[in-house]
DNA sequence: TTGTCTTTCAACCACATAGTTGAAAGGCTG
DNA sequence: CAGCCTTTCAACTATGTGGTTGAAAGACAA
């Protein structure tokens, strides 16, 4: 456990099939050969994906009988949309501002 | 350029670096040498951070006089935004459906 | 033009990541 | 128990990434 939470989902997410497991978790819970069966890869390399996802707790796999499904937990998502809302917005209402001043510069002197 | 614009702006912000200076920059622009004084890295490392920022658009280097100023952009913010609002909003109302569904159930079956 | 600051390029290192294969545990079910 | 399916572990490969240093271009001011 090195990196932190922000850096784990960011990363969990920077990944297409990843992001791919994710749309189709957000549909319903599967199991990981469900999840599998589209892809050309190894089932191995599925569990690996699945383990960054949860090691990130974007996924997480409650215990219960055998084929254990994946489910799909928001908390990370959440704090993920929080961050990035944050500086999205900060930047926007600046350049708002900015264009609200050019925009009185522009009433001051007309075709100036 | 191999992976697509969504993995790019994932990967650009796994590093806590890159999202610091995303968060510097939400407060106004600036140049390379501001942005790099914080850091024990050198110049050099910083202008790799900005050229990782650059590709995946959430940075840019409008040309001008020679210290160019680095200004944030929101564009792919939201397209983020938009991918993570999407599938979280989806998982959530899963969810509440189930609460619901559960609620009938006691409703139903009071201290079956 | 010369000097200085900014920016980029190149080579290198250490480490992480996405994938493979093979093998070993774990856990149901006949 | 035996067998099958699920899950994990280990080793290995190829490639990407974050950092370094050194050097070369570019751009501006004296």
């Amino acid at each position: 456990m090195t990196a932190d939470t922000l850096s784990r989902t960011f990363a969990a997410l920077a990944d297409p099939t990843r992001r791919d497991i994710v749309a189709r978790l957000s549909v319903g819970d599967a199991t990981v050969n469900q999840l599998a069966e589209p892809y050309a890869m190894s089932l191995q390399a599925v569990y690996k994906h699945l383990r960054v996802l949860e090691e990130a707790g974007v996924v997480s796999r409650p215990p219960g009988p055998q084929p254990r499904s994946v489910r799909l937990e928001t908390g990370p998502l959440n704090v993920m949309d929080e961050w990035i809302e944050q500086y999205r917005r900060r930047a926007e209402q600046r350049y708002q501002r900015l264009d609200r001043v050019l925009a009185e510069l522009d009433d001051e002197e007309p075709e100036a």
